[in-house]
RNA sequence: GCGCCCAUAGCUCAGCUGGAUAGAGCAACAGAUUUCUAAUCUGUGGGUCGCAGGUUCGAGUCCUGCUGGGCGCGCCA
């Protein structure tokens, strides 16, 4: 009994019940082992709803739960002090689950759960500078909420929007042109060591140079996009004018000192904004209204965009936009990530492109190693400022948490070596499998599934993360206690559990090392 | 000044649409290896969940105010 089968048990034990059918019961993990696998708090909400004792309400619950189960999964259904309703899974249950898992092999963790088309843009970085950590931090993230929504049956693209249009480009074509002549960058213009290195004649083979170093340093992260759209396709195609067009005849425009502004204030924005520059020239708004009227012209169900804090104004204007162009906003969502603050030790390292004096995602992946960048990127809510020590990080390497998780990946390939493939045969009694270690074992084994779709749902890297932590954690204590060679089944429980840890560091683009 | 985000153990962070006794890693201390990898495991200490109110059976979680920090508030991108 996986949570959402309990969920639909529970459902129709209210329709037998004749109770409110209608309650949005939880299905969580007790927090602690007594109050069994999983537990409800449906009792509170159906005791609430009908106005009677959500104790009793409970019992009754619990009863009626045990009797359609009929012993088949649940060695125990109890109800317990405020209404919660407490479920004890049948060894039996965990065991069979075994087999599935390596039934499902590469698949096992993976659902059908969702089924749209997704697009997801994230890092977008100007051409005109190296990655900093924070467009790593957001490339980490983008990249495995993409694993997580195709694991969970979306079909998903990735893109990265390429603003080679504009002053800032111009800047920075005078500023490596500048640097060859020994002289100082225009206002506002790059000065970056990097600039000296920036090959190329014209200002496209400026940018291309320096998009193919984003590039590269993306891939050594594992971050591997399916689309680079240029800004500039958007302006050959006309995209800007015709959006300003359709803006225009939803009489949402205005004229004011010769330049065409949008009313976005009376649309939920702090002001309104310039469209169309006095002397003709777009605003980088106008391009972005334009870019995100062309994902949805594709055919997208859905737009997820991870920006940088410092984009986050841009918000309430471009869904205002997009609302007013009749376009579906409630399936578009814009995760804003924060910044990470590097330091050295207590030393804050500021990062800002315009200095020489930054520490950049590349420099940071060949320092510690892309899976440790990987795993630490992810670990955290990518909503909250990261502060992370590169001394810390690189002197913990040893014990750092993404060894601690291969180490248990390694540990059990090295025991598998040393069978002759015992474990892959399939008439295998599993029902020794009882010791707590191994209870303890199966039961994180048989939650992956819902994991996945939960942090799909959420788009929450880090509770994959977690949960690799914690399988590690469960296997290496089992490990401790119980003597896997010679048992067939324990080879068995080993094989699983080889096989969904191997599955948690794919979906985090980590290697799963058989030996360490 | 206005807007968004954040504040949980010494440090870095989890805590799911409000649920049962607030967790993990690191750091500190004490132990475990003739046995499948000790990159492991066991145990100990460590908390007014920034502050003050409010909502309710129940608040780290929701609301209001305050304090402290990050980021925005361009006819830059």
């Amino acid at each position: 009994m996986t949570r959402d089968e309990i969920a639909s048990l529970l459902s129709s034990v209210l329709a037998e019940l004749k109770l409110q059918p209608d309650i949005s019961f939880r299905i969580d993990i007790p927090p602690r082992k007594e109050l069994g696998d999983y537990a409800s708090n449906i009792g509170i909400l159906a005791g609430r709803a009908l106005k009677t004792n959500p104790i009793k309400v409970a019992e009754q619950i619990a009863a009626k739960a045990a009797e359609i189960d009929s012993g088949r999964n649940f060695a125990k259904v109890e109800f317990a002090k405020p209404g919660f309703v407490n479920f004890f899974l049948k060894p039996e249950y965990l065991q069979k689950n075994l087999l599935s898992i390596e039934k499902q092999d590469h698949d096992y963790g993976k659902s059908g759960v969702s089924n749209e088309k997704v697009l997801i843009e994230f890092v977008s970085a100007n051409p005109t500078g190296p990655l900093h950590v924070g467009h790593g931090r957001w490339a980490v993230v983008g990249d495995i909420i993409a694993r997580l929504l195709k694991a969970t049956g979306n079909k998903v693209e990735t893109e990265f929007y390429v603003n080679n249009v504009g002053a800032q480009v111009e800047k920075f074509e005078a500023s490596v042109l500048a640097r060859r002549q020994d002289e100082q960058p225009p206002e506002g213009g790059y000065g970056g060591s990097y600039v000296s290195s920036v090959k190329g004649n014209t200002r496209a083979e400026m940018l291309a140079c320096m998009l193919e170093e984003q590039r590269q340093t993306l891939h050594q992260a594992g971050v591997d996009f399916n689309n680079w759209y240029e800004e500039s396709s958007l302006h050959e195609k006309d995209k800007l004018r015709w959006a300003v067009e359709k803006l225009h005849d939803l009489r949402v425009t205005f004229e004011e000192e010769g330049a065409i502004w949008f009313k976005s204030e009376a649309l939920g924005d702090d002001k309104n904004r310039v469209l169309m520059r006095a002397d003709g020239r777009p605003t980088y708004f106008t391009a972005d209204i334009a870019y995100h009227l062309d994902k949805f012209e594709r055919g997208f169900d859905r737009l997820i965009n991870i920006w940088g804090t410092d984009h986050h104004g841009y918000v309430s204007r471009l869904k205002a936009a997009l609302k007013v162009l009749d376009l579906p906003v409630e399936n578009f969502e814009i995760i804003i990530g924060q910044l990470v603050t590097l330091y050295r030790g207590d030393q804050p390292i500021r990062m800002s492109k315009r200095t020489g004096e930054m520490i950049t995602f590349k420099e940071v992946i060949e320092e510690i190693g892309t899976d440790a960048t990987r795993f630490f990127f992810a670990a955290t809510d990518v909503n909250s400022h990261l502060d992370f020590d590169l001394e810390l990080a690189k002197k913990k390497s040893n014990d750092n948490p993404v060894y601690y998780v291969q180490y248990a990946h390694a540990r059990i390939c090295s025991i598998l070596k040393k069978t002759s493939g015992e474990a892959s045969s399939t008439k295998v009694d599993l029902s020794t499998l009882m010791h707590p270690a191994e209870r303890d074992l199966m039961f994180k084994l048989l939650t992956w599934p819902e994991l996945v779709a939960e942090a799909a749902r959420l788009r929450h890297p880090h509770r994959v993360t977690e949960y690799g932590r914690e399988l590690a954690t469960v296997f290496h204590k089992f490990y401790e206690q119980c003597r896997v060679l010679g048992d067939p089944a324990r080879l068995k429980l080993v094989n699983a559990s080889r096989i969904t840890l191997r599955n948690v560091l794919e979906l985090l683009g980590i290697n799963a090392p058989e030996a360490m």
